[in-house]
DNA sequence: TTTTTATATCGTAATATTGCGATGTAATAT
DNA sequence: ATATTACATCGCAATATTACGATATAAAAA
């Protein structure tokens, strides 16, 4: 075992639970807000701004890139990584849809 | 290696990944959705509708328990779950402020 | 009291994730 | 042409997650 059933769920939960799986680790989490306030930038940056080695920046960059999170563009011998506004929108939908489907009115227990 | 080095980030980074691990699988996703639309259940339920063995279920439930999105009232033989309120609207705000904190206008790339 | 019912926990096998050194690749600089 | 710079990818060790059978627990029924 180890290993998802996914074919037991809808879509939609699967691809939720991928792009949330994404959001589950700090580094990641990290990446993002450092993007969100610099408004782009390069792998070089993050290996100084988080203490991860650069090999381990590399493989979080891809993962959330594998998603459609940030994309990144070829600057010279550098890479500008910045986030998708589409796919960005696009994800928060579907973790809004998620929460909103609880009225805060049903209280049972 | 394995293990995430909370230490390099911040107690906000972690916490919003370690929630973000909870949703990182179909068969949470499906629990909580049917927990929504079931307003209240039980696990047997859930063992019904979705097809993972009950011990399963009741791991799955556990670590949904643990970050307080549902409670748990036992209900003479069997237990009744169900979404904490207080707790569904606090985790919503913390994916609302990382969402949120991009501005859709920033387009840079 | 014994049995049944509903759920929790334990132990374990299969697989996934995390982190990083080493190495590959591709563009610029010398 | 060679060196340098900035990433990407590979391969591996350590650890975490997923799933489930077996077993425990605890309340209600017989």
């Amino acid at each position: 075992m180890g290993v998802t059933k996914t074919d037991l769920f809808t879509e939609k939960q699967n691809e939720l639970a991928k792009i949330a799986k994404v959001f589950a680790h700090p580094a990641r989490i990290a990446i993002l807000e450092y993007l969100i306030q610099s408004n782009s930038c390069i792998n070089g940056d993050l290996v100084q701004e988080l203490g991860l080695a650069q090999a381990t920046i590399s493989q979080h960059l891809r993962e959330l890139k594998e998603i459609g999170l940030i994309k990144g563009s070829i600057e010279g011998v550098s890479v500008n990584y910045c986030i998708d506004p589409i796919r960005w929108a696009e994800v928060q939908n579907l973790f809004q849809d998620l929460f909103s489907g609880f009225p805060k009115t049903s209280g049972c227990c």
